[in-house]
DNA sequence: ATTATCTATAGATCTATAGATAATGC
DNA sequence: ATTATCTATAGATCTATAGATAATGC
């Protein structure tokens, strides 16, 4: 009955109309891509409309001018994803926590693992983007995204501390949180050109996580008898794969 | 007899003629900043000749394009500096000596100091771009500058691990440094934003020096002890203040 | 005589809009 | 009837060049 119920005619899918929202989406999100690579100036409405598949004059049916198109992707780029939410409420601050969870945020910044498998680096190229412009995109997201991170991390840290995991000295634990993940997000810049920058990218790319690994945590200050506690690679791996693939799933982990 | 022997006016000097090497090194030096700040596309070759006081047709006298113009910014702003060379080969390898050049580093990509006093971040920012774009600036700069540091910081740390003043392990000497530059580059990258991205932001720029010196120097492994001896930050900043002082002076220091 | 410099402008884009057309849902 | 979508194009830049002008050095 429904015309469009046969989906094997190219030429039906190519023409069929799409409601406004559903249009919307689709643009912002074959924008992202686009502008994550060549920087908002390095794109035209041309390409973004090519990649959408529209004319450029349903572009600006959707957003006011260019300029609120990219502020969209980078709203839409920025979304707190809700499996993080749930991952960090399902955790009790301890010495075991915070080495894994290192552990998550090294794959996920080195090595692009996120929730829905290996991603491409769209989001450090809009963010740095955002950085040689005006930063909001980089502070909308540290408010949405990392600090939920960082008061986790910072609590495991004073757990660690109180367990006698960690060398006693005057270092501000929120400093120590951000100069780790500094590491991590500098490791992923250097990685963004396709012709290596860095001498130590020649291998595999995991093969810094556990050098960078080792440095944070004596950063931090685990003592070696933590480290020789906690600091198994593959029991790592194990549990983080666990969260990855769990969440969706809902909070029954 | 000469009609514009009178320099008091200045008309005679705005229409004076410079030589073609001098013009076009005036054309880069002003483009410098302007490609820094917004990038090769976010600068309009209107605008470089303005901040040049030149016409656009001049430009294309001394650059075939602005593709060439901006390749020779990205030449005139890496040139590894002789000040750099020479500060490098007076040092002989000690733990004292990776104390004072993490410091020194730190210094100058945290703060913004050089040899000629502090700067504006156009470096980093035009660093950034380059790893947005294909990377060979950056590469061009490692080659010619970071890498003369890098040895001779691993061969401090191999002098320090010789020393006893090291936890042994079987951490990466090049590696560890890597991550050491990583965390300062990424300190300054989150600076260059006029707005704070950072919460750590608000205090004065060397109110990081003395954590995150702390906070590389466990990472590399440095023993308390040694720690005690050698982290002594008046003593530090006053070396540092020599070594900028008398660089340009020769090697008599 | 040479060459540094400018004015004026061609030709190619680039953003954005006006107005026409065709698919959709009632 | 509504609205998603397109074609065509205006108007503003943007890069680059042609050809004219004026300062410089022999």
């Amino acid at each position: 009955m429904v015309p469009n119920s046969r989906k094997s005619n190219k030429k039906d899918e190519s023409k069929r109309r799409l409601s406004s929202t559903e249009r919307r989406r689709l643009i912002i999100e074959a924008a992202v891509p686009l502008f994550a690579q060549e920087g908002f100036r390095g794109v035209t409405t041309k390409q973004l409309a090519k990649q959408a598949g529209v004319s450029e004059a349903l572009l600006y049916q959707h957003f006011p001018s260019k300029d609120d198109l990219y502020a969209e992707v980078q709203r839409f780029s920025c979304n707190p994803s809700e499996e993080l939410r749930i991952m960090l409420e399902g955790i009790t601050p301890s010495t075991k926590m915070l080495v894994l969870l290192l552990y998550f945020m090294t794959k996920m910044i080195v090595e692009h693992v996120g929730f829905g498998g290996t991603h491409d680096p769209l989001f450090p190229r809009l963010m740095l983007h955002s950085l040689l412009d005006d930063g909001a995109f980089a502070r909308e997201h540290f408010h949405q995204v990392t600090n939920r991170m960082v008061s986790m991390i910072q609590r495991c840290i004073a757990a660690a501390r109180a367990a006698g995991d960690l060398v006693s000295d005057e270092s501000d634990d929120a400093l120590v949180f951000w100069f780790c993940h500094h590491t991590l997000v500098a490791i992923n810049m250097y990685q963004l050109p396709l012709v290596p920058v860095m001498p130590y990218h020649g291998g595999s790319k995991d093969a810094l996580t556990a050098p960078v690994m080792r440095f944070m945590l004596r950063g931090i200050g685990l003592t070696p008898k933590a480290t020789r506690k906690y600091v198994q690679f593959d029991e790592l791996a194990a549990q983080v794969e666990q969260w990855l693939c769990n969440a969706g799933k809902g909070q029954d982990a």
